[in-house]
DNA sequence: AATGAATGAGCCTTCATTCAT
DNA sequence: GATGAATGAAGGCTCATTCAT
C-alpha cells in the first residue's frame, strides 16, 4: 500500500495541500500552513509550483486522478454485460468514490461549482467530459432509441444528482454535523440499492413514455404485473 | 412614500451584501466593495451590523425570508389535495424557487455546504428542518406506513437531490459557462414534469417493494397495462 | 517660510517619499522606510494613495510643482527684454533650479532616464514639453530665420546639456564624492557666466554659418574686431 | 576554433550580465534571469562570481575595456596633429563611442551616476581618471597658459556635457521613445560637426576673455570679418 | 447617526544566497 | 566543476477593525 509515501518535499507540499484545500477552499487555505505541515520552507511551494494557483490545479489534477484510478467509472462491470449491470456499476462506482475519504478532488470540485475560482474550469471540464459522455451514451442505450435528447440528458442528470448531493451531504455531516442534517446514509450500500432502483424505474417510467399515474395508490394493477 | 426599497442606509447594506455574498463568497466578499456599492462609509458595516460575520449571517436570514415568501413549499396546492399534487406543487416550488434569479439564499447555501465558514450551521438548521419535516411527511404518505423510516428518507433525499443539483449546474451554466456543462434545463416546465414522472414511478418502485425488473428492455408488458 | 509644512499624514508621506525615492530610487525604496520616516503605519501609503507606482508618480509631480514655481523657467527676465537677456534668464533659471537643494524633481528625472520605470513617462513628457517648447522658440529668435530646424535643436541641447550635465556631475559630487570627479563647481555664478558665454558664442557661431576656425591661435585677428 | 565568442560558462554569464544590467539596471536585474538566458544553473553566478555584487563590479569592467577598446580616446588623430584636430578626434570618439550599441559602460556608467549602488565607484574612478586627465590637458593647450585652472574645467565639462547628455536622450529616446523627447540625432556626423563648431566658438571666446557680446545681432560686423 | 483616518495582522511573492551531492 | 533543492529575509498589498470626531 504505503509503496511510495509522498517522500520528495515536492510530493509532500502536494499532498499537504490537496488536505488543506479540502478543509478550508482556495482562499482560505494558505500557503504558510502548507507548507508548516509539510514541515518545508515558507518559500517551498513558489519555488516547486511557482504560485498558489498552480499549486491548486496540480492538486486538484492529482487527487482526480488518484481517485479515478481507485474506483474506475464502470464499477468493475465488464463491458459486454447487461446495460443495467452497467448502470448498477456506474452509481456504485460513483457513490463509492464519493464516500471515500481519500477521494478529495470531489470536495475540491464542490466549492469549485459553488463557489468557482476559475482556476479550474478547463482542467475540470477536460477531465469531467468523458466520464460523462459514457453515462451519457449508456443512458441512451436504457432509453432507446425513440426517446428524445432532452430525456436523455434529463435522465442522465437525475441519476448523477441522486448519488452526488446526498453523498455531499453525508460527507459535510461527518465534517460539521451541525450544518447538514442526517440522511440515514451510514448504510451505503442499501443507498446504492435504493439508487438503483428508483433510477430504472424512473428511465422505464421515461421510456414508456406514460404520463405518470397519477396516483402511486393505484398502480397496484401494474405491478402486479411486473 | 418610496418605504418598500431599501431606503435606510442599514438597509441599502443588507441589500447590497447579498448581492456581494452571492457573487463572491464569504472570503472573496470585501466590506469595502459593499460600503461602495451601498454608497456609504467604508465603516459603516461595522457601525451597522458589527461585524462581517453578522452581516454575513443576517444576509442569509433576509434573503431566505424573501425567498421562501415569493415561493411557498406547497407550491399553492392545497393541503386537501392528492398527495401526487401536493409532491407536484412542493417540486414545482422548489425548483422555481432555485430558478428565481432573485433567490439569492439558495446560492449562499450552495457555498456554504461546500465550503461551510460555521457561520450559518444554527440559523440555516433552524429554518431548513421545518421544511424537509414537511417534506418526509409527504413522502411517509406516498410510500405507506409499511415503508421503513430509510425508505422515506432516501426517497425524500432523490427527490430533493433531483431539483437541486442540476438547478445548481443551471445557475453555474449561466454565471460561468466556462465551468459548468450544459443541461439542457432551459424548459424548466419540461424539467418539472421530468422531475414529477421520475419520482413517482421510483416512489412507486420503492412502494411496491419489488425488486426492480433487472432489464427494462423486459417491461413492455408492464407498461402496456399502466 | 515655513507656513505650511506637511501637517496631515498624506503631505507628510508625500514629503518623506520624495526624500527617499531621491535617496534610493523607486526599487530600492521601500514603502516601510517611506511610512517609519513619516511616523505613520505601515499600511499608511497603501490607505492614502493606494500603490507604490501612484505614490512614486505623486511624489514627482508634487516636486516638479514646488521646483518651478520656485525657480520659473525665466529667470525673472521680463518677456520684452533682448533675447540674450532672456536666455542668460533660462540659464541662470535652469542652474538654480538644479542646483537647489530642495529640487528633488531634478533627480527623480535623473534615475528615470536612466533607468525608466515606465512610470513617470507620460507625466514627465506632459510636464517637460512646454518648458522645451519655450527654449526651442527663444533658441530660434536668437539664430535668427534662415537657422535650420536641426540646427535650433542642435543649440538648445547643447544649452542644455552644458547646465544639465555638469550639475548632475555636483549633485553627485556632493553626496557620493567617491563616484563622481571635482568639478569647481563651487562658485555657481561663475559656472553660470562661462555657460552664458560659451553659448553665446557657440550660437553665434553656428548662425554665421562659417566653417569653425581651424585654429583658435589663429582668431586674433577676429578678435580685435569684436 | 570558436575561441572568441563566450565559450565557457562563466564568459557567457559575464556576457550575459552585461547584457541584463544594462537593460534592467542593477536593482531590477535578477541572478535568476541572467542564469537562464546564459543557459546555466541558478546558482551559477554565485560559483562563479561569489555574488551579485562582483558580477556587477565585473560586467562593467568588462564591458568598459571593450568600449574603449573599440573607440579609443583619441579618434585615431595623431598626436602630433593640431589641437584642434585632436579636439575633434576625441569629440567624434566620444560621440562614436556613446552611440555604439556594443558600448554597454556607458549606459551602466549613466544608472550608476544617476543611482549610485555605490558598487562602481572606486572601479569607474580609477578607469575614469586618465581619460579625463588627456581632455583636460587637450583643453589647456587649446585655452592657453593665461587660462585660469577654472576655465580649464569648465571649458572641459562643457565640451564633454555637449556630448554626453544628447546621446544619452538619444539612446533612450531608441529604447523608449514614450519618455525621452526626439533631439534630431539621426545624422550623427552632423552632430558631431554641431558639436565641433560650438565648442571652438566657445572655448575661443573664453580665451579671448571678452565679455561676450551682450546681443548676438549685434555681431554682424565681427562675423563680416571672420 | 455616521464618517474619514488610521492600524496591524497576515498573505503571496521575489530573490540572493547556501548546501549537499 | 557544477547543480538542484532549499532557505530566510524582505517587500508590496489587502482588509477587517478601531477610534476620534
Amino acid at each position: 500500500m504505503a509503496s511510495q509515501d509522498p517522500t520528495t518535499t515536492k510530493e509532500k507540499l502536494l499532498s499537504v495541500a490537496i488536505e488543506v484545500f479540502v478543509e478550508k477552499g482556495y482562499r482560505d487555505a494558505t500557503l504558510a500552513e502548507i507548507c508548516r505541515r509539510a514541515g518545508a520552507n515558507g518559500a517551498a511551494v513558489n519555488y516547486h509550483f511557482g504560485s498558489k494557483e498552480t499549486l491548486y490545479q496540480e492538486a486538484w489534477r492529482c487527487a482526480f486522478a488518484a481517485s479515478v484510478q481507485a474506483h474506475p467509472q464502470d464499477g468493475g462491470v465488464p463491458g459486454d454485460s447487461p446495460a443495467t449491470e452497467r448502470l448498477r456499476g456506474q452509481i456504485r462506482a460513483l457513490i463509492k468514490r464519493i464516500a471515500d475519504d481519500s477521494s478529495r478532488d470531489f470536495f475540491i470540485s464542490q466549492m469549485e461549482l459553488a463557489n468557482p475560482t476559475g482556476l479550474l474550469a478547463e482542467v475540470m471540464r477536460s477531465q469531467l467530459i468523458p466520464l460523462r459522455e459514457k453515462t451519457l451514451a449508456l443512458m441512451r442505450e436504457l432509453l432507446g432509441p425513440q426517446a428524445s435528447e432532452q430525456q436523455v440528458m434529463f435522465c442522465e442528470m437525475s441519476v448523477i444528482s441522486m448519488c452526488f448531493h446526498p453523498m455531499l451531504m453525508r460527507r459535510l455531516h461527518q465534517k460539521t454535523p451541525q450544518v447538514a442534517l442526517p440522511s440515514a446514509l451510514e448504510d451505503l450500500d442499501a443507498f446504492i440499492e435504493h439508487v438503483m432502483q428508483f433510477s430504472l424505474a424512473g428511465i422505464a417510467a421515461i421510456k414508456s413514455g406514460l404520463p405518470p399515474c397519477q396516483d402511486v395508490n393505484d398502480r397496484g394493477a401494474c405491478d402486479a404485473d411486473c
